[in-house]
Parts: C-alpha cells; sequence; structure tokens
DNA sequence: GACTAAGCGAGACGGTACGTCCTGTCTTGCT
DNA sequence: AGCAAGACAGGACGTACCGTCTCGCTTAGTC
C-alpha cells in the first residue's frame, strides 16, 4: 500500500542500477574469496558503487549476502514430472544444483551460522531462502494428492507437523550431503533418498 | 622409535596447561560473542596466554574452534536402550543435545561454512567431529544385526552406501531443524524422525 | 595552475587540525618517555587520533619526529646584536637552548642515527632542522660583512667550504657538548667558544 | 681486586669464546641492518649462542652495542708526527676513520641518543668511547708542551676546561661532519679544521 | 529557472582486530 | 653453575576493514 502510491519521496531517487550491480558484485566476490574474505569494501569498489550507496541499503554484511545469495533461488520451479517420486528427485536435484554453486555454497551456511545469533537474521532467510523451497514441497504434495498418490490431509495441525518433518529431513539431508560430507547429489543418490523417503512416508500412514 | 615416543626434544616442553586453558576460553567467548565476533585477542586474554601461544599451536580461528567443539563430542556415548528405534532416538538426542549448546550451534555452522573452501579444514571436522557421531551409528547397527532386528549386510559396498545415506539423513535433519527452522529437537519429533527413517529403511530392504 | 592550487581533489580533505594534534602529542611523548620508547599507537591515542590517519600522512616513526622537532626550530631568529661575536653567542645559545629541551634532545640523535642508513631521512632533516639553522649563521655572516667586520667574499666556491667547515664546527661543538659530555651550554662557554672560533677565522683570513 | 682472587665461583665457568663471539656478531648485524633493527635473538644466533647466554652478561640492547663498538677503538694511537699541527690531523683522521665504518656510525649515535635518557648508559659510553679518544688529545698536548709548541699550563682549572672545550670543538665538528652533513672527512677537511683549530688558540692565547 | 532535498563518488576519519616480531624470562636436559 | 634450545607473557608493529563523516557534484521534483 505504502509502495504502491510510493508518495513520490523528494529528492533524487535510488538509482535502480546500484542495486543490481553490488548483488551481482557480491555472488562475484563470493565465488572468487569466499564468504570470510569478503569485504564490503571490495563489493562496492567491483560494482562500481560508493561504500555510502550500500550502506544506504543494507546494513551489513550478513543482510547483503542472503539477499545476494536469494536471488538464486528465483530460478526454482518444479516441472510436474508426472509421480510424486519423480517431483521429489526434482526438488532434491534443483537443491542440489544450486548448493553446488561456490556462491551458494560459501554464502549460505554462513549466514545461518550468524543467524543463530541473530533473529532478525534468521527470520530475512526463512523469508527469502527456506520459504521459497518449501513452497515447492508443498506444491508436491498438492500434485501428489490430486493424482491421488497421497490422501488428503484430514487435520491441519498434523498436517503442517509432518509438512516440515518432511521438509527438514529433504532440505537437511542434502546440505549434509552436499557441504559437511562433500559428496555428489546425483542422479544416484536423489533416487535412493527418496526411495527412503517416500516408503517411510507411506509405511508410516499406513501405520 | 624415536618421534614416536617424542624423544625428548630440546627445549622447554610445551605447557599443557595451556591448552585446556584455550579450548575451554574459546567455548566460553563462543558462548558469550558469537563465533564472528570472536578474537583471538581476546580468547588468550581470557585463557591467561599469549597470542604467540595460540598462534604456535592452531594456525587461526577455524582451526582452534574445530577442535574446542570437537571437545563437546567427546561425551557422546550410546546406552543400549533395546531396540532399535529407541537406540535412533538416542542418537538423535544425544546429538541434539549438544547442538542446542550455544558453543557448539554459534561454532558449528561457520566451521562448516568456512570448510567449504577449505579442504584440510572439512577434513580435520571430519576427523573430530562428524567421524565421532558416525561412530555412533554404526553401532547402533551392529546391535540391531546382533538382536535380529536388521539382517547381516551381504554386500559390504552397498553396505557403506547405505550407511552414508543414514547418515546424512540423520546428522542433516537434525541439523536442519535445530539451526535452520529453529525448532527444538524434542522427544516427540525425535519419535516422529525415527518412525519415518525406520519403516523407509525396512519397507526399502522388503522391495 | 590546477595542481598548484590544489584543485579540489574529491572526496573528504584530510584534517589540518589532526595535523596539529599528531606533532603535539609527538612532542609530549618524547618529552614523557623518550625517543625509543615512542610508540605510534600511543601518540595516535594521545592526539585523538586513530592510527590510520598518522600513518596515512608519515610513514614511519622517524619521518613524524622529524616533523615534530623540526617545528621547534620554527622560532629561530637572529636579533642584530651589533657584532659579530655577539650575533655568534646569540646562534649558539639559541640553538643550545632547543636542543635542552627534552623533546629535542631525545629526539634528534635518534633520527640522525637512523639517517646513516636513510638517504631521504637524511635529506629531510637537512631541509627541515640543518638548513634551519644554517640560515642564521650565513646572515650573521652577511651582517658581518655589511658591517665591516669580516672582508667581501671574493671566490664563491671557496666562501661556501669555509661556510660549511664553520658550520660543522659550531652546530657539532654544541650539541658534543650538551649531548655527549652533558654540560651545559651557557654564557661563559658561548664566549669561550665564539672567542676561539672567531679568532681562528680571523688569523687564518690574514695568513 | 674481584677478578684476581675470583675464589673459583661453583660451576661452570663463563666461556670466554661466547663474549668474543657476541660481540663480533654483533658488529656483523649493524654492518648489515643497522642499529634499529637489530635484533638480540639475531644476534645470539650468528653467534651461535643462546639468548640467556647473552642475557646473563648484558642487560639489553644498548650496552651490548656500546661494547660492541667500544673495541673499535681500541686500534686508536697517536703516532708522533713532529708537529702539533700533523697530531691534531692525526687525531682527526683517526677519529674519521672510525666513524666511516658502517657499524661504528649506525650505532654511535644511536647509543648517545639513548643515553640522553639513561645516565648510566651515558657514563658508559663515556668511560668505554670518549674517554679513549680524549687521552689522545691530552697526549698531543702534553706533546706540544714537551716541544715548547705550547706553553705549560700555569692554571689547572683553566687548562681543564679549555681542554674541554677543545675536545668538544674535535669531536663535535667531525661527528657533524661525517654524520649530519655526511661529507667525507678527508686530508683536505683535516688541514683546514686543524689551522681554524690552532689560530684560534694561539691567538686566543695571546690576547 | 531557482530551490530544495536526497543520492552519489570519493576518500578521510576513529576504531578494532589481525598475524608477526621482538623482548626478557622461564623451563627443559646436557655439560 | 653454564649452556643450547625453545616455549612463554607481554607489547608494539603496520595493515586491513568497519561503519561514519564530510566534501563537491548530480538528479529529480516543487515553487
Amino acid at each position: 500500500m505504502q509502495s504502491r502510491t510510493s508518495a513520490a519521496r523528494p529528492g533524487r531517487p535510488r538509482s535502480a542500477a546500484a542495486a543490481t550491480a553490488i548483488l551481482a558484485a557480491t555472488r562475484e566476490v563470493l565465488v572468487e574469496v569466499g564468504w570470510s574474505k569478503l569485504t564490503l569494501g571490495d563489493v562496492a569498489t567491483r560494482a562500481g558503487v560508493a561504500k555510502t550507496t550500500l550502506y544506504r541499503r543494507w546494513s551489513g554484511k550478513n543482510e547483503l549476502v542472503v539477499d545476494a545469495v536469494a536471488e538464486l533461488f528465483d530460478e526454482l520451479e518444479l516441472p510436474d514430472r508426472g509421480t510424486l517420486a519423480a517431483d521429489v528427485e526434482g526438488v532434491v536435484l534443483q537443491f542440489a544444483a544450486i548448493l553446488a554453486r561456490p556462491e551458494a555454497k560459501s554464502g549460505l551456511m554462513a549466514v545461518v551460522a550468524e543467524s543463530t545469533r541473530d533473529d532478525a537474521l534468521r527470520q530475512r532467510i526463512g523469508e527469502s531462502i527456506v520459504d521459497r523451497q518449501k513452497r515447492l514441497v508443498l506444491e508436491g504434495r498438492a500434485r501428489a494428492q490430486a493424482r491421488g498418490e497421497l490422501p488428503p490431509e484430514p487435520d491441519a495441525a498434523e498436517s503442517a507437523r509432518t509438512m516440515d518433518l518432511i521438509f527438514d529431513v529433504i532440505a537437511g539431508a542434502v546440505v549434509h550431503r552436499a557441504l559437511v560430507s562433500a559428496e555428489p547429489v546425483d542422479a544416484t543418490w536423489a533416487r535412493s533418498f527418496t526411495a527412503l523417503l517416500l516408503n517411510g512416508l507411506t509405511a508410516a500412514t499406513t501405520d
């Protein structure tokens, strides 16, 4: 509502080009030197922008990196592959593809680490990054229910709890495999993992 | 024979007390200010030690924090609870208990993040922290097989692959729940998760 | 034309107050702890300035101390006392008065010592300090020639050589008396020294 | 008296070779890196000696350098050249020859600078270095008096005062020429200087 | 068409931490 | 006791970034 009218604040408007250049420069630097050696001064220089311009829009390194990495998740999409298993594998592989990019690898865990002491940051990560992926899982379940692969949810609370569990399992396993074990998340692994997960789910519900 | 038994190198030997004090101080500082504001100078001061002493033994913040956090995992142990499900829940809860401590929370993800650009660091984390937990899972499986809950492994390679998958799922899910979703890993969650995992496993093997 | 008048370089201009405060702080510290224990960090703190600001303008301790001490020589002046002898005594006593100040005592010899291995430093000392005093001697000679106490110089090269000799004798003797022998350069000593010097000069010229 | 009886102190006696090696190493380092970058650890290493050995004998850098430089003055000697003027020139050139050596150049002014805040150091310099040269001047005067070039001294106090003046003039002028003006003290300069000095003295005494 | 108000580049500023170097002291075991 | 070796507490170094601040200069909207 506020931004719609936008009220034409007096003074020179902020340059849209600057924001784009800064986020792109941030990802470049992440790729080249990693999170811990990323410098706001360096980012500003590469973006051809003054440090003041950067600080006018982001309060610090963490916020900037979250936004820079979040843009990587814009491309997430879940093509309908026909079966629940195929859809899950799709989510897994898409997520893994993003995690394989050095700008995500380096930045993502770092901001998560920072977020353990900064609630505002955690919330920002949740909105910009986590929820973006969660949406895919929700969509997949809706499709599966439409296809009749899964029964409709009778209890909303129970449903939400299961959803969270599934999401933690999927996202957690992929991240752990990719970053901690440092092994490739390829089609083979995705198939094994999906089998484990779906068997667990269907067996559980038939209990 | 000479180098194995230290051979009484010339000069004043390194103080054993210093290492202990430094690691303890590191955990203290992690609790108080978190990883990103942890300063080696600060750690040294608290430990009552000169910065030189610290740098003589650790090459930097990352290595130091890995060792400091690794000590937290020394207490890991897996009491025999009688059934596979109970044992898995035990592992999950023990791991979650460590992750709930602020010194681990703050430091663990940070060093994992750093390790994405530093192979030596990743290996160090693997040996000091990850393998320590993996051992519990291996032990749990052996017990289950002894009890007859799980069949013996016919194919060693396949067995190792399954083991890795299980480990990524357990560790990943717990970490994601605790640090990213920031929800408590309590007995209820542990039971749901274990059910999902074991159902997945047994169903899968009967396929 | 552009660079002469500074041309309004971009960015925030350097604070003039900072330079003043730094040089004053340097002299304070010289008085209190002497050259060898003078710390650039300490100077910066006292001046209410960051170390960066200090290093942006001076390349190190030596350059800083030269400038700080050089300012002491700003007050040098040679009142016309009527005779050559009186003027020489005036120069001697003025120089001695500066050397008696602890900030000069402590710093001057130290930078001279350093200058034996640093040509740029020696040149800086020459311009900022030595030449300032030399000027007085030149002025004294011109006056004496105007008064008819000394004959005009026929040979410029010979004149320069004599001038250098006289200057080394005056400056050297005063410094040696004050700093090495550590005896006061008072009116009595100045009179004896001046007699020796002027007798030597006039006798020499009559040879 | 103490060293005569020496009493065969218990324990291993101090190695005489160590002291020699340390002083030689000190001069080497002075030549190579100069006073300000000379390190006691470095000296010890070069001398093939432990730092403890060094500290057992000298209390610090200044004392060590004074002793190392003082040894250079051991070779001072004043051959009888027949006339007072020749003897003075001899002293001047000998002193200049030592000052021309980099180990003296670098170290001598530095310890003098330090001595402005350390009386014990000044005394040590006086005894080890300054008096060594002063002796030559005294000897020269005695010879000149024996030859009849100078009258015998009637008043001891006046004599001492004149002696000090002469010494400050000679030593001061040579040091200033060599280190501050950084011009060579060669035979030509020595002749001009000596003429100035002796003319001043004889004219003064005939006043 | 001047005025106002904010954005922008540049770069200096007060700070904090870095990782290294040196000091002078202290253990070691050997001589 | 002396001695080589080397660890130790402490402190300064000179550098790198941080986040803020002044500069002079756009670049829009409003009178």
